[in-house]
DNA sequence: ACTAGATATCGATGTTTGTCAATGTCTACT
DNA sequence: AGTAGACATTGACAAACATCGATATCTAGT
């Protein structure tokens, strides 16, 4: 039985009524998408050694030996982050420059708080 | 060729070396279980229609309508969420109470931060 | 032009995940 | 004791994902 339904002693002590999400399903949806760009052990660490490199910014070259997976592990898993817009590209001559996009980190924080 | 080497002219402006990562293999696991909580839209609205039920808590039975899927779908999330220290359950007599754990909710804004 | 190196893309494969129908368990009421 | 209802668990299945080897693309130096 759904609760809130008057019908029973216990029926009776339950269920004040929810108030309506504040997420919807459009944003939902698109949030589900940015956490789970940060649901995996790798792109954690990616994004970790990118937001502590010094300048703020890291080549990817540096970065497929920390995380000890093959370079097109790597490279798929900054797709990823970059296309969540965690981390914004930035291909200068062969090598390209990752740094992290700091007003979506913050809005993530922001559905946090 | 790793770049920080110093071999070519393109090389010597590559790279300045990163610092160690903040975050280890461990603990990135950890927090990875945790984003990969928030990484669905059912879940992330219904960690919304808790966190903004009357009184903070919900019950599981008024949690079903809202989100359109299965009861048995439902109890799954609510259990993945749970289990990453998201929400809290209790149960009172037959039905499952859920309220969002603040300190666990802090801990990951604070990696964001 | 050619070569070497850095990165992205493709194709394949094993694993994980979301979903539901069916079923089990437990509680409270009759 | 029996019944009804709330919630969890199981089993099955398709979709999504992580991973890697092979290959393509693109740049810089020779």
């Amino acid at each position: 039985m759904k609760a809130g339904t008057v019908k029973s002693t216990a029926a009776r002590t339950c269920c004040s009524p929810l108030q309506e999400a504040t997420i919807n399903e459009a944003s939902a949806m698109q949030l589900a998408t940015a956490f789970g760009a940060l649901a995996d052990p790798a792109r954690l660490r990616l994004i970790s050694l990118i937001a502590t490199a010094s300048a703020g910014e890291a080549c990817a070259c540096d970065l497929i030996g920390p995380i000890g997976k093959s370079q097109p592990t790597v490279s798929h898993h900054l797709k990823i982050l970059t296309d969540a817009g965690l981390i914004l590209r930035d291909k200068r001559g062969v090598w390209a420059w990752y740094r992290v996009n700091p007003d979506r980190v913050a809005q993530l924080r922001a559905v946090l708080g």
